[in-house]
DNA sequence: AAGTCACCGTACCGTACGTTACGGTTCGGC
DNA sequence: GCCGAACCGTAACGTACGGTACGGTGACTT
């Protein structure tokens, strides 16, 4: 029965256009409603009948965890090049990394799915909240660890562990704003207001862990 | 009809001692359950009818937002005095924040009660994760910050800003400890390993913030 | 001893929602 | 033009749960 559901959307790759559609419209719902949205409300805004529904994603939980990883699919991720790495080009992708950041945790539609994280996380099904981890918090740091790396080997910062030196970094950038608007609170954050953030935390980030040689930056 | 339920527990000194018994099985429910525990699950651990449940405490929400009210009050803090400070006395007094917030954070009662904040914080009813927030994040900020100005009435600290100045040590402390294990990611602190992080934290802080007066603490 | 009060346990009610079932429509293949 | 597959819209089913009503019991008052 359900079996047959599951591999409908589990093999072979990803969803189909239309199906898309239909991801987007629990996106957009899970935004609105939060973690209260019905299957009928899916259903009637993405205009495809409930069965459907069941037939593509299985249960209720199936089609959360699709949307999930629908949206981290979305999020794409331009390499940074490891070649002629000085301290400018490491402080702008520093900035970079941080801004970008701010700005993915301070969308309505991480918020929407984080809630939704942290409320399976809160039930049996984990699964959620782990897929929001692995896509979100895990990603970054593996995206973030070679840029350190690369700058540690270009003797412009100094750490041990680029995992310790990572959540460093994440806590210089984070601080408080995830915990707070995921509490319901009115952060309005500028795109002045995330740059200055991004450099502040960059530069912070250089103070502790930049390399003594040659005048600080700070 | 709801009216008199509500006065029932709002006016006056906090809940009885029966009720206080009641509220501490919601939170012990919370921690094992999550959002999804039932009114009459509560009963039936608190040993009570679902009728003096509803005439103590209104609704569902009610009782939820009795029972964040009743473990904030429990949580007591003890002042920091502000005289004789000098670098080792700010030095204990930010670990010693800083552990204590770790350990707060990373309770099971902590996280629970974190995740009703946020659940609740995604549909209509704000309240529950605006209490969240005001009985944790903004709670600590109050506290911590005389200790800043203090700090820097002794010339030990420089910044411009308490407020930014208290966002960055919080970063440096909680880092991205907080949303994993919100997540559900299991995430094992040993009483040495929070002590350990509280230490760094706090010299990641007197480094950045330390007045540069003599040597520096790093 | 009778009355009152607060409370327990449980049965009950209404509803919302996940899930299933079904009739009707479109569309591609023959 | 016909057939079946896929899909839409909606109705129907079962259940879980918030909220209420009610009978019963012990404690305290007069």
């Amino acid at each position: 029965m359900m079996l047959q559901a599951v591999t409908e959307m589990m093999e072979g790759d990803g969803p189909t256009a239309r199906q898309q559609d239909v991801l987007d419209a629990v996106l957009r719902l899970l935004v609105e409603e939060g973690d209260r949205l019905t299957m009928t409300a899916v259903a009637r805004r993405a205009s495809c009948s409930k069965e459907t529904l069941y037939k593509w994603f299985g249960d209720r939980d199936g089609l959360l965890t699709a949307t999930v990883q629908w949206q981290a699919s979305k999020v794409r991720v331009p390499p940074v090049d490891r070649n002629g790495l000085d301290l400018a080009s490491l402080t702008s992708s520093l900035e970079r990394f941080a801004s970008d950041w701010l700005r993915v945790i301070s969308s309505d539609t991480s918020i929407a799915l984080n809630r939704v994280g942290v409320v399976h996380a809160g039930s049996e099904k984990r699964d959620l909240g782990a897929i929001v981890l692995e896509r979100g918090r895990f990603a970054l740091g593996r995206r973030l660890k070679p840029v350190l790396e690369a700058g540690r080997e270009a003797e412009l910062l100094e750490f041990d562990d680029a995992e310790t030196a990572f959540r460093t970094f994440f806590g210089l950038v984070a601080r408080d704003v995830q915990i707070r608007l995921l509490l319901g609170d009115r952060l309005e954050l500028t795109e002045a207001g995330i740059d200055g953030d991004a450099v502040r935390a960059t530069q912070q980030f250089l103070a502790l862990h930049g390399a003594k040689t040659g005048p600080m930056a700070l």
